[in-house]
DNA sequence: TGCCGATATATCAGCTCGATATAACAGAAA
DNA sequence: TTTCTGTTATATCGAGCTGATATATCGGCA
């Protein structure tokens, strides 16, 4: 019922909100440009698209006419195709349903990307993807939240190991290692958004990284 | 049908492969010394071991009559207790229904560890951890496969971002970045490991990390 | 004695993955 | 022209995972 965390939901509605976009188009965007930190599948991808558009929070819109998919050839044939067989007057050329984000969508990106919490490393990653979206105060929550989590993994982690009941495989001890090493640059990367974070509030309220254009819809 | 590249499954077998343990144990186990690596949550892990145990994997076993779980007063009821309420003759006190791996199990530990591939971030680490129960050979296979997998990957991001058909926003490069830095440590890492493989390889058949006592039971 | 926290197993709805099915279309080849 | 192949595009399925919750049992303690 309530939001939980649900990073595909919050990465659809932010792309949305950049442009108006297909299933097809959303998944190669993804894939794209956050393939590193994230991958969708059909399975989950067209489901969450049925999901936000029950809500309300997108919901399918005219195709746009312009530059389809790099079309190469200038054959207009396509532009007269979007209007075919609509049976909801809304499916353009090749069966596209292209989503737009509504209000109340926007409204619920907002909500998931400030008020999520508990969230595990891909949440975080894209929660940050997303954070000039946010304003310096709630940026520097989510940063704080993410270091005590990294933190007391790892404390906890040392704790676990230290007591030493059971005889740990070599190359567990290896693998634990790399993860403790990995662990320890994500922290200081972590401390290091802090530390600019801080400062850029300190030095007046402008932020770094957030233009202006972006800031007014917060 | 096939295997997949089930890694809890992978882990519950290897975990049995050391001792005997019930399912709460086996957790407790797996968060304490794998904790930075996986994580699992008793939906996932009771159907596992329902799983394990109708392909005939494991086996529900005598409880073990030493220490119980710290016991620290020396009340000897507990021992009594064991053989109370056993519809199947195998529930020990609280209920509980310890597991041991057969030789079926052991084999299907064997073909999961060596015969996976296409895996994951976490499939991978798991199955690091038990590679003590591989040969050199298959080491190095696994650590080669993985190295091409993240240097593809580095690779095909880099070539999809210079493409740049769309503005990355700010925190989006912030993260990649980030991403980026995490896959060459983890790129440098497994080279490594590489080195040392191939190095230990040459020096007669010694395994450096593999004792003797372990290697038969390859 | 009653209460609390740890032990122990189990189940549920909702979500995700990987695979697969289906179809429209574009461009090249035949 | 027709056929063939690859890309675009949506949809669905089984099976597995997560977080939450339910339900007991037991040890220690006041």
């Amino acid at each position: 019922m309530a939001a939980g965390s649900n990073s595909l939901e919050l990465v659809v509605l932010g792309l949305l909100k950049e442009q108006d976009m297909h299933g097809y188009e959303l998944k190669k965007r993804m894939t794209e440009s956050l393939g590193l930190i994230m991958h969708v599948s059909w399975g989950s991808l067209y489901p969450a698209l049925a999901r936000l558009e029950a809500k309300g929070a997108v919901k399918a819109v005219e195709a746009r006419l312009a530059a389809p998919s790099v079309p190469m050839t200038g054959s207009l044939g396509g532009e007269r195709a979007v209007f075919r067989s609509s049976s909801d007057g809304l499916r353009g050329s090749r069966n596209k349903k292209v989503y737009g984000i509504t209000d109340l969508g926007s409204a619920l990106f907002s909500e998931m990307l400030n008020n999520d919490s508990e969230i595990d490393e891909k949440g975080f990653a894209v929660r940050l993807a997303f954070a000039n979206h946010m304003d310096s105060k709630m940026r520097l929550k989510m940063l704080n939240e993410r270091r005590d989590l990294i933190l007391e993994r790892v404390k906890s982690s040392r704790r676990n190991i230290e007591k030493k009941r059971f005889a740990l495989e070599p190359y567990v001890e290896l693998v634990l290692e790399h993860f403790r090493s990995t662990n320890s640059s994500d922290l200081a990367w972590i401390e290091e958004l802090i530390a600019k974070e801080e400062s850029s509030i300190q030095n007046s309220g402008t932020d770094l990284l957030v233009s202006q254009k972006i800031k007014d819809s917060i």
